[in-house]
RNA sequence: CGCGGGAUGGAGCAGUCUGGUAGCUCGUCGGGCUCAUAACCCGAAGGUCGGGGGUUCAAAUCCCUCUCCCGCAA
């Protein structure tokens, strides 16, 4: 069996998912249909916006579907009219209902972000450096009907970097993603796929970021403030206060030192350093609203912070 | 027409309400001090105040308009 003669369905929304895509283009497969969320408004103003995932598929002339629920049987009536043998579904925002795990004979292949059974659910890149892990990666897996629950089929993992945030996590993800998918669809072909169940024991959930999870608590460890720090970049953004105005605070780094949790301790060019319950954290990246991100020096050109200086 | 903030020497900001000499912290350049320095001292250069139009004796400042940037919300 080959690439060509595999009916395939891709469904994705977000940037994450297109390199697996354009993976299983370049692959040959016989791409009949691409589902993405419907087009959202989006940034100022409010403008209608498509998905980077739909705008990769016209671009390469494949029939777009976007229907507001998969779940209606009029959705799944569509997308038994294109006869799909494999569905690939990575980062696509919507449950599949068993009417449609059901419809592929090769099943529906799903990517996530994250080395299954740990970090189910929506948000794996951003909650893994959160936790302060050292490794992550990539995992495929024959759906079911539970949230990312069904058996695995190929592994790719990399190693975090003590600074990374999860912006460049994701992009690293998203390359290992294709390589792992390019690497299902292979072992597909070849009739060697051997599925692993995952062991629910050792699973652990990544639910949706919030806005509120961005709040830093400076009473914390520094390394736990420079974890959530990292893990919500670039959204939704670590913040705390400064005169009652939001400060998103970015690109920190975790030194010696004490002083009153939330205080400034000092503050040059090489950094904003803040007392935390344990350490300092010391800032380089502060970005007050209607603002640009500003380096730590460019900033206090601006906004000096002397040593004393209550946040939060 | 979702709400709001912003554009001022190379960087980041103040000044705008209450029109009337272009200011601050840095950076750059020159000089000095020092074993030495991203430190310190002295001096200098550098701005059509985002574009266009209007009001006025006079506009960064008031009115209209255009472009671009950002926060919120999604």
């Amino acid at each position: 069996m080959t690439p060509e003669n595999i009916r395939t369905v891709f469904m994705g929304t977000p940037e994450f998912a297109l390199s697996t895509l354009e993976g299983l283009i370049e692959a040959g497969c016989n791409m009949v249909g691409v589902y993405t969320q419907p087009d959202r408004p989006k940034g100022r103003g409010k403008k209608l916006a498509a998905s980077p995932v739909k705008e990769l598929a016209l671009k390469h002339d494949i029939p777009v579907f976007q229907p507001l629920k998969l779940r209606n049987p009029e959705a799944v009536a569509e997308l038994e009219t294109l006869k799909p043998d494999l569905i690939v579904v990575v980062a696509y925002g919507q449950i599949l209902p068993k009417a449609v795990l059901d419809i592929p004979k090769y099943h529906c292949i799903n990517v996530h972000a994250s080395l299954l059974p740990k970090y189910r659910g929506a948000a794996p890149i951003n909650k893994v450096i959160v936790d302060g892990e050292k490794e992550t990666g990539v995992t495929t897996m024959l759906m079911d009907v539970g949230l990312d629950t069904g058996d695995m089929l190929v592994k790719r993992s990399l190693e975090i970097g003590p600074n990374e945030t999860a912006g460049e996590l994701h992009d690293r993800l998203a390359v290992i993603g294709r390589d792992a998918m390019d690497e299902t669809l292979r072992q597909l072909c070849a009739g060697t796929l051997t599925p692993e169940k995952q062991d629910d024991s050792l699973s652990c959930y990544a639910g949706m970021m919030k806005k509120e999870d961005g709040l830093i608590d400076w009473a914390q460890d520094a390394q736990v403030v420079h974890n959530q720090v990292r893990g919500l970049d670039p959204w939704p953004g670590a913040y705390t206060y400064l005169d009652g105005d939001v400060l998103k605070i970015a690109a920190t780094s975790v030194a010696e030192g004490e002083g009153a949790a939330g205080t400034v301790v000092g503050a040059d060019k090489t950094g904003v350093r803040i007392a935390c319950g344990q350490g300092v954290l010391v800032i380089d990246g502060l970005q007050l609203p209607g603002k640009k991100r500003l380096s730590a020096a460019n900033f206090l050109s601006g906004r000096p912070l002397p040593v004393g200086t209550k946040l939060g």
